[in-house]
RNA sequence: CGGGGCGUGGCGCAGCGGGUAGCGCGCAGCGUUCGGGACGCUGAGGUCGGAGGUUCAAAUCCUCUCGCCCCGACCA
């Protein structure tokens, strides 16, 4: 390609909107455009990385024994209802009514008609397993598209679906995408860690994700160094041993946690209405006091209880509650269920529903409002001075907390999620029939799991972690072109029809070249060839001609190379695959 | 949905104590340059996001509205 005909240029400046390092590149190095909040365009240049990147995924799919479909983007509204899922999807998913007054889903993802079909025409253990796949584009209506290519509201997706007769087949299923996954990234060249993840509200039992660990990302990581335990922050765990996070508090401070428990007793309090005020006042770690946290879930006021060190991860308390809708609670509705704001206890009240995070089980004895103002009660125990309506883990897993595993320190980074795979169960295929009789005539349903890969997404992660103050650094196996040829002195003899002659071998030899042959300064071909990131550079001009040769440069080296001008597709060839 | 910010040529911005728009980059033409974003001259390009209002007069003031970005909520 002729970067004088290439649709889309580059620019020295970043659009204003742009905050994300890979939605600047990607826009200044014209890869792609955007059209509305998380809708883009793809350029020529981006397209062409896309197209390397499904690629590699659809050989990876292959490899593993997928198979290849093309699904519909307009979904009957009904396939939604009949798995219960629009509620869950909630306002992410579009909607649409035809002429008919008929509604239709504008599908965010195709485990309905995947599971639609697999019941049509699978009948027989014999068939199974069954991987199935496709690429394509997907519809969420995200509460807030960001950084660029990162959260899109459109965007080309590579799911993949199984079916297995059992358990232990998606087991293998599982396992076996797992592989697949890891292939993809390490022939992306794309350092990522598998980790824990929150299944959502798809449900399912084991879900784990991809992580690009990098500054930018969206997600937290709470790792292990030492074990190599890692989750997502809305899943991670932690070992909830009483000085996790409150290390060096002196045994002496832990009044009343002899075996001989002391009685509850009322203290005053006046003016501490936070858990650091009273930890404070009364001298002693916010480890041994209760916070109170007030939700809403699905219209149902729950009063939850966890050690006042902690903080409640709504994540896990959706799941614990298998709540739809989940909010604090407003400060009049706290009132209304009769508790003091600032001095609430679980102690004495009565007709809400409770949910204790299991950290309040630890042994000691706590703090706790009194539920009248100014007041707190002290040497207050769990079980014995109040009851919870269940006990469950529901805290936010920090940095310096313990691992669950190892009870090391925990760590925690930011990441983007660059692949997600779930084990879901029977939950669909038994909503949509999808099932098969086994050799002795028995029916089962069938076993479902789904792997994605959001492959814009994916490309900006590439360049969030692959880039340096000049510009991308696509990897080999990603690159748009092979090669950036830069003629530099167009107007001396005998550099273009060099470069002519050159561009021409390399491309017989099936080799893709990005030819710039623009009349322009080398400074600004040399920003451009960096800006756009291709790994190997080719630079001719007068003074690499006198010695008959070529320049060649890497994009992350600083060094440069003559190679002569005979022989060079082969010469070529070799430093290609040197990369 | 809550909080904050921004909409003025393709991109980055100025103008906003009202008087009908300007700068840099980019773009077109000519000439001089040519190894890390060269220079000169000439030129094209703007419903000042939209609607309504105030005023003799609105990019500028007021009201409404739309869009975009960031933080949070949310997010297979």
């Amino acid at each position: 390609m002729r970067l004088s005909k290439l649709f889309g240029k580059t620019l020295r400046q970043a659009p204003a909107d742009a905050e994300s390092i890979s939605h600047q590149l990607l826009l200044r190095a014209g890869m792609i455009a955007q059209t509305a909040a998380g809708i883009y365009s793809y350029l020529p240049l981006g397209w062409r990385v896309l197209r390397k990147i499904e690629g590699i995924v659809r050989e990876e799919m292959d490899k593993a024994g997928g198979q290849e479909v093309m699904l519909p983007v307009l979904q009957p509204f009904e396939f939604w209802q009949q798995s219960g899922r629009h509620v869950s999807f909630g306002k992410s998913l579009f909607t649409l009514t035809d002429r008919k007054e008929h509604t239709l889903a504008l599908g965010p993802t195709h485990e309905e008609i995947m599971a639609d079909l697999v019941h049509r025409y699978v009948q027989s253990y014999r068939e199974l397993p069954l991987l199935l796949y496709q690429m394509q584009t997907k519809l969420r209506d995200e509460p807030r598209p960001r950084g660029g290519l990162l959260r899109v509201r459109e965007f080309i997706m590579k799911d993949l679906y199984s079916f297995d007769a059992d358990e232990a087949g998606l087991d293998q299923s599982y396992r076996r995408m797992k592989q697949a996954y890891s292939a993809i990234y390490e022939r992306i060249g794309l350092p990522v860690l598998m980790v824990e993840a929150d299944s959502g509200a798809i449900g399912g039992k084991e879900s784990d994700e991809f992580m690009v660990l990098t500054e930018g990302g969206e997600d937290e990581v709470i790792f292990c160094s030492a074990c190599g335990y890692a989750a997502n922050a809305e899943k991670a765990e932690f070992a909830k041993t009483e000085s996790s996070a409150e290390q060096g508090q002196s045994p002496a401070n832990r009044e009343g946690q002899s075996d001989n428990p002391l009685p509850v007793q009322e203290i005053a309090t006046p003016g501490a209405k936070t858990i650091l005020q009273v930890a404070d006042l009364l001298g002693v770690p916010a480890s041994h006091t209760l916070k109170a946290v007030f939700y809403y879930a699905d219209g149902e006021f729950v009063f939850v209880v966890i050690r006042g060190d902690l903080e409640v991860n709504e994540t896990k308390l959706r799941n614990a509650l298998k709540c739809a809708d989940l909010r604090l609670a407003t400060e009049a509705e706290v009132a209304e269920a009769g508790i003091v704001a600032g001095f609430a206890s679980p102690v004495g009240i009565r007709g809400v529903k409770f949910l204790g995070d299991d950290s309040i089980a630890s042994g000691s004895s706590f703090i706790v409002g009194a539920n009248k103002p100014e007041y707190h009660l002290k040497n207050v125990r769990y079980p014995r001075d109040f009851q919870v309506d269940l006990l469950t883990d529901v805290a936010v897993a920090q940095p310096g907390h313990y691992c669950p595993k190892c009870r090391a320190e925990l760590s925690s980074d930011r990441g983007i999620e660059v692949g997600h795979v779930f084990k879901l169960g029977t939950f669909i295929s038994e909503r949509f029939g999808a099932s098969y009789l086994d050799s002795e005539g028995r029916s089962h349903p069938i076993f479902m799991g789904s792997y994605g890969i959001g492959l814009g997404r994916l490309l900006a992660a590439i360049v969030e972690q692959s880039h340096d103050d000049k510009g991308i650094i696509w990897p080999p196996s990603v690159t748009p072109y092979q090669i950036h040829l830069c003629a530099l002195n167009l107007d001396k003899p005998s550099v273009l029809p060099t470069a002519e002659k050159v561009y021409r071998e390399l491309q017989e030899q099936n080799i893709e070249v990005l030819f710039d042959d623009r009349d322009d300064s080398p400074g600004v071909k040399f920003n451009d060839a960096d800006l756009l990131g291709i790994p190997l550079r080719l630079t001719l001009s007068p003074r690499t001609l006198q010695s008959q040769s070529v320049e060649v440069k890497r994009r992350t080296a600083q060094e440069t190379d003559l190679v002569p001008l005979e022989n060079l597709a082969v010469r070529v060839k070799e430093l290609l695959a040197g990369l």
